[in-house]
RNA sequence: GUGGGUAUAGCUCAGCUGGUAGAGCAUCCGGUUGUGGUCCGGAAGGCCGCGGGUUCAAGCCCCGUUACUCACCCCA
């Protein structure tokens, strides 16, 4: 058996007409975010493996691939290998995120950049996770992200410009779920939960929706926190919608941000959802995600990091951010190829003269078509089944006869069961 | 990191209670067919993922291993 020509695990070849699909997509997504005033930007694929483990980046953080220090010695390796540390073996790191690297854009940048900065990032990231269904090792992110903004026009710009992108793409029935960092805050302080068990104790309760009531408060519970009264609090989270009579654990304040919001946001699906937590430690307000009804994992998401950029730059610079996971939109769209009646296969026979063929495609091409040959084989079906496949729209044959475009005869291409 | 499923021709898959490897599609060749998407015939293509074991005999049973895949964890 030969050597193994699969691509590296979780990682992907794309075929032509995947391809196609991809880049169409991306271009759908790019036109929205640009309309609705935001500039693209693009960052190296590697940062400083320091400022990737700088503990903003969650649990993502530990699923980041680091790249080996060039010229290390046996000593150097051996003595990581002594201390356990082996993450000291590397200086760099391949990005998890958009988000982290464009902190650090910014604080680099900022002088050239506006006041209110509102960036497109379309790139791929990388994570060491197990591969499955709709999770992969390298995967796009489409993120917009507004810096400088403070109040919520960033929330609302983020959103609408979001599913503006999803709309033009043909995606129904998405929805936003929506919480507040501050809301769960104020939850774990009414339930007493010590600080250092904070972000264990919010992964466990954005789990409500998978293993209920019980399973929170017993998971809770083997956190070592006193779970009093928190089986009743839970019940009546998920339900709450956006005119609660205010329980006691609810920051008020926030909570009325979040209707702001759905106030300023009419034709999005808006859910208050007080279970949403996301994985990153750097969100300091606001928080959302694309949910759709299909699936059982998110389609973006993101929130407001007020915090993280005053780390690379001194001073604090408001930020918001959002991002569509473009693989599971892309695997959501499913391939759909049309055909492009510009596009046309010209079939020879195996023997025709090279320079004759290149001078016909040539002409043709001029004339604004995409022009392919082919070699007429045996089984012409065949041929003719994967050129409409990969969205070309006509054909014809070319004989030796063939001297100019005029005397070719193109017939469309297609099902062939109605033709013969 | 944890658990389940799968692994046979380029692709999609059969292969019965263990008995020397099969189909369809694709490829190539010959013929047929109104300058052509038809049909007929033929050929080529396999360490049955890899390594052990049981057996007279293993694609099939057992153990290990690797890869893929689904789910969990976590996440887009």
């Amino acid at each position: 058996m030969a050597a193994p020509v699969t691509p590296p695990r979780g990682m992907r070849d794309f075929l032509p007409n995947e391809k196609a699909v991809r880049e169409h997509a991306l271009g759908t997504i790019r036109r929205s975010f640009a309309a609705h005033g935001f500039d693209e930007i693009e960052t190296p694929v590697m940062e400083d493996s320091a400022r990737l483990h700088s503990g903003l980046g969650g649990d993502n953080e530990k699923l980041g691939f680091a790249v080996l220090k060039r010229g290390l010695s046996p000593v150097e390796i051996a003595a990581a290998a002594e201390s356990g540390d082996l993450l000291s073996l590397a200086d760099l790191g391949l990005r998890f995120d958009l988000t982290v690297p464009l902190a650090r854009f910014y604080a680099s940048h900022r002088a050239e950049l506006p006041a209110v900065f509102r960036s497109i990032q379309i790139a791929p990231v990388w994570r060491a996770e197990r591969p499955q269904k709709g999770r992969y090792r390298q995967f796009i992110q489409c993120d917009i992200d507004i810096i400088g903004e403070a109040g919520p026009l960033a929330e609302i710009e983020l959103i609408s410009a979001t599913t503006a992108a999803l709309d033009a793409l043909g995606l129904t029935g998405c929805s936003v779920r929506i919480n507040d960092r501050r809301i769960l805050a104020s939850l774990l302080g009414h339930w007493n939960v010590a600080p250092e068990l904070a972000e264990r104790a919010l992964i466990t309760i954005d789990k409500l929706d998978k293993i209920g009531v019980a399973g929170v408060v017993t998971e809770l519970g083997g956190l070592g926190i006193d779970t009093e009264g928190i089986a009743e609090t839970l019940a009546g989270m998920p339900g709450l919608g956006w005119d609660a009579a205010a329980p006691a654990w609810l920051d008020l304040a926030a909570y009325s941000d979040l209707r702001a919001l759905r106030d300023a946001l009419p034709a999005t699906r808006l859910v208050f959802d007080p279970t949403l937590v996301r994985g990153m430690g750097y969100y300091t307000g606001t928080i959302f995600e694309i949910a759709h009804p299909e699936l059982g994992y998110s389609l973006g998401g993101g929130g407001r990091y007020d915090g993280m950029i005053g780390r690379f730059l001194g001073t604090d610079v408001p930020a918001c951010g959002f991002s569509i996971g473009f693989e599971r939109i892309v695997d959501l769209l499913g391939v759909t190829g049309a055909a492009d009646p510009d596009a046309v296969v010209l079939i020879h026979e195996k023997d025709a003269d090279p320079a004759a063929l290149v001078a016909l495609k040539t002409a043709l091409v001029a004339t604004g078509l995409r022009v392919r040959l082919e070699r007429r084989t045996k089984n012409v079906k065949a041929l003719l089944d994967r050129a409409a496949a990969a969205g070309y729209g006509r054909y014809a044959f070319v004989t030796s006869e063939t001297r100019a475009p005029s005397s070719l005869e193109f017939r469309p291409l297609g099902d062939s069961a109605d033709r013969h």
